[in-house]
RNA sequence: GGAAGCGUGGCCGAGUGGUUUAAGGCACUUGUCUUGAAAACAAGCGACGGUGAGAGCCGUCCGUGAGUUCGAAUCUCACCGCUUCCGCCA
């Protein structure tokens, strides 16, 4: 959610750098509201300030011994004939524009920041950099796919008779490892980058995810479960949600900041409007593991926390030794709540291209202001919190780009040798 | 699932219809004292919003939402959460 003020004090500004994402603002109708709460507000708050002076008036008579029937108080209750139905009424209204106000506000998308590359699309993301060379093979390559039925460890006939497309089952030693890579990923964030482990509710409730900003546009992306007939509980996304919404209505010390904290995950996304996209594999799955980097900063840090965090991210594909780049999403690109996001993509040499594997980005104070998530600033202020996330990684498509990249030629995966500790030592996934 | 109790500011906690402007304490900030710190003493100190050039003024907020009333932290109803006990259970 944008900064009400703002809007209030350069609405032309704000629709320009909106333009950027493809994002039109009405202004018209911002302005025509806002004039309306402005003139409601003062007459609601007219009629409350006149109410609270006869009522306290009535309550002083009355505490020095005059009775209900006594003349004064009985003019005093007079004059306040009216006011009730008044009010009423003003603040029926006043509440329904406030609720128009935040209908509006709410689906608004966060300003890019400054140094986000202006652009439409995918298209028009800029490739910051390249690490590690993809590995030349000597024989035809098979896809993640092919490698694990070769296997037999993938069993994507079993899935779809359980539960349907886009579910994946994995068994032996393909299943082991995709455990040993959320292990593995989890201690090298603990140990190394300073992040405190978390375990989360999966299934959180609809403040929850309003606060991280998947509600109320996107809904449909969502799966749900009805909790009871009022209230249903939806499935995570990412850990992004629950992780960031532990400091939900919260105002944090300032010396605890920041607050960095790394959590495995199962995501459940419906992945409704990419029908079509990426049919086959484990590509893009209604289930995956991800382990999430979450971090919440001062304002000052933020932009400094979002480089830290993407090398946090990063370093896992290193000591993979996976090749990978590293792309500045544009502003046309970005998601709903990110002020700037940077992809990591990782090789996958069957499809000789490079694919998300993890995205990190800067939410500035965006998710803070839905949230309330507040700290005590210098002058003993509550001042909002800026947040961040990234993936670190997501564990499904790790595993898709191990399987390709390490694959042999008698169809055999070799077992990158960070992960081999977790694995009892195995150098090899073999049929 | 059943029963009882509880929900008040950053934290603890008093407050059962009216001068509450939510007592008191802790924490925090500043000052006095001190070489410095601690202690003691003194003063300040909730959040959000509106309005104003500003000092300020006004409004809202005591889990949430409705209701009663001229007036609600306080009374009524519903819901949510927590605690304890019972039942069930990995």
């Amino acid at each position: 959610m944008l900064d009400l003020q703002l809007l209030r004090t350069d609405l032309e500004g704000v629709a320009r750098r909106l333009e950027s994402r493809g994002f039109a603002l009405d202004t018209v109708a911002f302005q025509e509201l806002e004039q309306d709460r402005k003139v409601t507000q003062t007459r609601t708050q007219e009629l409350q300030a006149e109410r609270n002076k006869l009522s306290k008036m009535i309550g002083q008579l009355r505490g020095q011994g005059h009775g209900p029937d006594d003349p004064e108080v009985g003019d005093l209750m007079a004059r306040t004939v009216g006011i009730g139905d008044d009010l009423k009424q003003a603040e029926e209204k006043l509440g329904f524009i406030q609720l128009r106000m935040q209908e509006l506000l709410s689906g608004i998308p966060n300003l890019p920041h400054e140094s986000v590359p202006v652009g439409k699309s995918e298209a028009d993301n800029v490739e910051l950099r390249k690490v590690g060379v993809p590995r030349s093979f000597d024989f035809a390559v098979r896809d993640h796919v092919d490698v694990g039925e070769g296997l037999k460890q993938l069993d994507f006939a079993s899935a779809g008779k359980i539960s349907g497309a886009r579910f994946t089952l994995l068994k032996g030693q393909m299943a082991r490892m995709h455990r040993a890579l959320a292990q593995f990923m989890l201690d090298v964030h603990t140990q190394e980058h300073g992040y405190t482990e978390v375990y989360v509710p999966y299934l959180v409730n609809a403040d929850s995810m309003r606060g991280t900003g998947q509600l109320p546009k996107f809904e449909a992306d969502l799966f749900a479960v009805q909790k009871n007939e009022n209230e249903k509980l939806y499935l995570i996304p990412t850990a992004e949600v629950p992780v960031t919404n532990m400091v939900r209505d919260e105002i944090v010390a300032l010396e605890a900041l920041p607050l960095k904290f790394v959590s495995h995950t199962p995501c459940f996304r419906s992945e409704a409007g990419s029908y079509g996209r990426d049919t086959r594999g484990m590509i893009r799955q209604h289930q995956f593991d991800k382990v999430e980097l979450v971090q919440m900063v001062h304002p000052e840090n933020s932009y400094q926390a979002l480089e830290e965090l993407t090398g946090h991210a990063e370093a896992i594909l290193k000591k993979l030794d996976l090749p990978y780049r590293v792309m500045a999403l544009c502003s046309g690109d970005m998601g709903f709540s990110a002020a700037k996001t940077y992809d990591l993509e990782v090789w996958l040499p069957a499809q000789d291209t490079y694919r998300e594997i993890s995205s990190c980005s800067n939410f500035e104070a965006f998710q803070a202001r839905r949230m309330q998530a507040r700290f005590r600033g210098d002058k003993g202020k509550p001042e909002l919190l800026h947040t961040l996330n990234g993936s670190g990684l997501a564990v499904g498509r790790t595993l898709v780009a191990i399987l390709e990249n390490y694959q042999n030629a008698d169809g055999s995966v070799s077992v990158p040798a960070v992960l081999q500790p977790y694995l009892g030592g195995m150098r090899k996934l073999e049929a």
